[in-house]
DNA sequence: CGCGATCGTTGTAACGTTATACAACAGTCA
DNA sequence: TGACTGTTGTATAACGTTACAACGATCGCG
């Protein structure tokens, strides 16, 4: 391995002048700078950039833990997050955390921190009674679903409010009994419950009265799953027209169920989902969604991960973005 | 910070001691193991990774350089890479190179390799005139897309030989003029050239002649890119009856604008893709599709890496992973 | 011409961990 | 008794980089 000690010994210089050259730093001759330069590009040598971290104490990376790689909302939010940490000269990779609590704790607080300046956690797996294990000495920002009043910088999803503009416009475009399909409500603050109470909160303005019935229980937050509830749904005889789904990812599923049972969408029922994912706007029909601003999420991630990694000392801030609704063919009126 | 001389200090041992419990190594007495293991419980102490990189001289971790972490297809490649990378104990860190040549060449020969212990380098822009500078002293698979004879070990995509089967399949459900959807066809490397190659091939072996007009080129790789083209040849007069789609995250935008145009898919038209993303498998109509076993790609691309990082010297290995044909409703006859 | 400021460069000492070699000690066996 | 084995522990010296202080040389200025 070719070290700087190597390129100072061949450029006859010490290894400190080196340094001074692979860090663009003042006070070095050009010349000297030139040698230095031809130097390590003959030896093809490489900076290491563990030797690099240790002294420095930095990283200049940051993580990013998402539940699942794969599903497309976290890929556009992984997507954003990249290029804002670019803006930043912050390197920025990705983990997985399988939606597990366990593995967003060991994201959070195993040694493996140690290899970024700071964190950004879409937690899922975490609830409000884990807020004492959140007390790190290490820059995190929470990300996403869940409201924490927690000892960390919160940016969180418009989850009720959304929700309650989705189920709005579908009362406006004269749903009456309408479906929502949930993953398990496990407790007061996962995307769910907090999405759901939108959708109670927005039958209640309507003063249309709820039914249990009509809210379908996920076990596994699937297309799959999706699409078994709402044949059981439509085969058990369940009246409605209009679908509520918490996510574009889950009412791919409902859509899929709805085409195959001939039930037509928007004629017969209207869908409407959450996230705008980019490819909602290509199905057929095309779907109607909330649209949670995941770019002003990422930015404002990013920029207070950055604050406290410069060592911002602040309250923790509770940061809850805008949202937009996106009518489309799915809940159209014709 | 709390170090592992202050542990030793406090536990009344010596660094290197404190060191062989954090490893479990033997000879360490166990009341000595218990008092250190208190310790560190008490200090809350963390293993700094990069001093331990440093001086291990691993990581631990491998890249994953991908040119975009929002399309699907690679999300699902990530989480399946993620989840082999798991067997072998490694972690997984996922990086974008946004499709330029630029970026694959840093990801690859830059300071940032030395945080891991391989890359597996997902290359678009890369071609074959780059071949030289892929003589990296480091472990890396080349995965999926162009065909390299590079001198590192290449995990392909069976490009053309899915094609073929894909247009086959079009042929066979009696299409006679068949349109391709591609990207830029740069090189003949690249992703659409080498379908492309194999959409002709097909074409050939049916006795079809091919049409260049039936070729559709889209300068940006979208969606929008896709339904704007397809607009544009049926505004044009174009006659055809199948479209084979260089990607599903292509056919989206193509059934799209199909059902725009009140063309009837598979009535009228039928389409099929590649990647078999899972989406597709929901879309209506859902889309038949061509499945590169994208498990078995990420299977073999880990396997290939962890025995260069173990050391493994060989000539470098060329796998194709097959493929499998998934008919559905956008095909299908009636 | 003398003095402080600036420039270009260097030596030294870490950063926190671990590989290596070896020391101290107890027990075993001939 | 002495040589040996095995256990438990430690001292030392790195890994490759960079912060810091300090050096001689050059320069501008009164």
């Amino acid at each position: 391995m070719v070290t700087i000690r190597d390129i100072a010994k061949a450029a006859g210089v010490s290894p400190m002048t080196v340094s001074n050259v692979l860090n663009s730093r003042p006070h070095v001759k050009d010349s000297t700078r030139a040698r230095v330069l031809q130097t390590i590009d003959d030896l093809d040598y490489r900076v290491n950039i563990a030797a690099r971290n240790l002294r420095r104490g930095k990283t200049h990376t940051i993580g990013l833990a998402v539940p699942e790689v794969d599903r497309p909302y976290f890929g556009e939010l992984g997507a954003a997050i990249i290029e804002n940490g670019r803006r930043h000269d912050l390197n920025v990779v990705i983990e997985q955390t399988e939606r597990s609590r366990e593995n967003e704790l060991t994201a959070l607080a195993l040694s493996r921190l140690r290899m970024y300046d700071g964190l950004i956690l879409s937690a899922v797996g975490l609830g409000e009674s884990d807020v004492d294990l959140l007390r790190v000495d290490f820059p995190v920002v929470i990300l996403g679903e869940r409201i924490f009043q927690g000892p960390l910088d919160h940016v969180a999803t418009p989850n009720e409010d959304g929700a309650h503009a989705a189920v709005q416009h579908l009362i406006e475009r004269g749903c009456t009994r309408i479906i929502a399909v949930h993953g398990s409500l496990s407790d007061d603050t996962d995307v769910s419950s907090l999405r759901h109470a939108g959708y109670r909160r927005a039958l209640a303005d309507a003063g249309i009265e709820e039914d249990s019935r009509l809210t379908l229980t996920l076990d596994v937050f699937s297309p799959e799953a999706a699409s078994a509830a709402v044949h059981q749904a439509v085969d058990a005889g369940l009246q409605f027209d209009g679908v509520f789904c918490v996510t574009d990812y889950v009412a791919l599923g409902v859509l899929r169920a709805l085409a195959d049972l001939g039930i037509s969408v928007p004629d017969e029922v209207k869908v409407i989902g959450f996230d705008d994912v980019e490819s909602s706007r290509f199905l057929t029909p095309s779907l109607s969604s909330v649209n949670p601003s995941k770019d002003l999420i990422a930015a404002k991630a990013v920029d207070l991960l950055v604050d406290r990694i410069k060592g911002a000392t602040g309250d923790p801030v509770e940061f809850v973005s805008p949202y937009a609704l996106m009518a489309r063919e799915s809940t159209a009126v014709r």
